[in-house]
DNA sequence: CCCGTTTTGTTCGCTGGCGTACGGAGGCTG
DNA sequence: CAGCCTCCGTACGCCAGCGAACAAAACGGG
């Protein structure tokens, strides 16, 4: 991890939406930071040491189940920021975060946070739309688990991913997207030979590209732009790099 | 629905941690009412016009799914308060809010909760509080939609249920679970007629009483108790009558 | 007391995902 | 080049929950 130089550039879509002053409000208690890929941030049941507005980094929230199994809950990329209990004042973390994807992001100590939050009126708000998005797609989360079948969640967390990475490719072994899923990693097997022939995705030791970004939309089941079309409404509009498409799409089937 | 009388007492536990001065800030604007069983406080997609602070009601937030189905992703009562969108300042709801208990609540203008909780720090630390165990909630359901069985679930909904109520009786038809857990009334049958050939519940025509709460407690996911521990935690004390000894359970294992 | 409504019980075949196990293919290292 | 490790494909039986349809039981109003 790097100490913060100034020509690394801000794409987090919270720090953004601040002016000038209030960014730099943030900024000189901050640091930028490289996340290496599978890194622990914070375990369930420890305290959150720092917050994250990622960059080009992803960031998964995953819950455990029954102790030992983790089941991802959220996903969280330069439109958010991850550690959000210490937004209630709550530094005790119920959830394991696990960089997703490897990328930039700027760290901020819990404490500077803390205080930051309550002198920044901008930054209480903008975090406060964002956190209203994350709980939708946490709850939608929920009803998907439960109703939607591999293959349509699949391609939605690729979705997901996608608008959150800036590449078209991003590595995955099958392992991981199983865990992420909480499913086996033979149904992922199963499911992700099916967007191949379908030519939505090309897959290869873990590394995905995505080539049919409308077709794994049609592929993917509702809950991908209902999300979507929630956080919009939030911010007023798209930011992220290719929900624009999501959140006007026709209502078609999804199955295609 | 009623207006405030002077008999009505609070049971809400947001409100009973306040003082009496800061609780009497949030009841000079509020009324006392009943909520009807099937009621429907919010639709998604609609804005909120009250907040509720149960005191015997039970109120179920649910999220669309495939803009036809509905799958409960949280419960509220007497532990917590209705409408948290407000809380971040967003009146646009994306859940349906429906009453699952009869029972009474403390309502509030939606404009008069977003003035007093910007003058009213103990409430916005109670709200704080009460917001971070609720996520907690939802993600727990979000994980446990996926990977325990109906019984299990089943349990949890049943014990969920009778910590928010102050009776071992509730009012529940096989049709109404089958919506809240998303799964088929035939599902619910079965699942209902295991619990009550293990003497746990006794099921009448939607009319189900909580027999023996331990052995409930043995049947259910440890979701039940995970969720708990962390509400616990936040409140530094059990705050639902009988969470006591869900907090304190052994780690023993689930399927009895 | 009769009849319509609500609520529950039971059955059928079907399928998506589970648990497990094994073999093969790609890539790295010595 | 040999060996190891990571990652992926396939196959087996199994089961929970699905979808649909039908029948019975309890209740309530006229």
């Amino acid at each position: 991890m790097h100490i913060a130089t100034s020509h690394n550039r801000i794409t987090n879509n919270v720090l953004q939406a601040l002016s000038p002053e209030e960014t730099q409000g943030v900024l000189t208690q901050s640091e930028h930071v490289t996340l290496p890929y599978g890194g622990i941030l914070c375990e369930p049941g420890k305290h959150l040491e720092h917050v994250y507005f990622p960059n080009s980094a992803i960031i998964s929230l995953m819950t455990p189940v029954d102790g030992h199994a983790n089941v991802e809950i959220g996903l969280v990329g330069r439109e958010g920021m991850a550690g959000m209990g210490l937004f209630l004042g709550i530094s005790l973390s119920p959830v394991l975060m696990l960089v997703q994807g490897t990328g930039t992001a700027i760290r901020m100590k819990a404490a500077a946070f803390c205080t930051e939050i309550k002198r920044n009126p901008a930054l209480h708000r903008e975090l406060s739309h964002y956190f209203y998005a994350f709980m939708a797609q946490v709850a939608q989360t929920a009803a998907c688990n439960c109703h939607h079948v591999l293959v349509e969640r699949l391609a939605r967390w690729l979705l997901m991913m996608h608008d959150r990475a800036k590449a078209n490719e991003f590595h995955l072994t099958q392992d991981f997207l199983a865990n992420m899923l909480g499913v086996r990693r033979v149904g992922i097997s199963g499911a992700a030979k099916l967007l191949q022939a379908n030519k939505l995705i090309s897959y290869r030791r873990g590394d995905i590209t995505i080539l049919d970004r409308k077709g794994l939309e049609r592929a993917s089941c509702r809950c991908y732009r209902d999300v979507n079309k929630i956080r919009n409404l939030m911010l007023g509009h798209p930011v992220l790099p290719f929900a624009l498409s999501a959140s006007k799409g026709a209502p078609g089937e999804l199955t295609g």
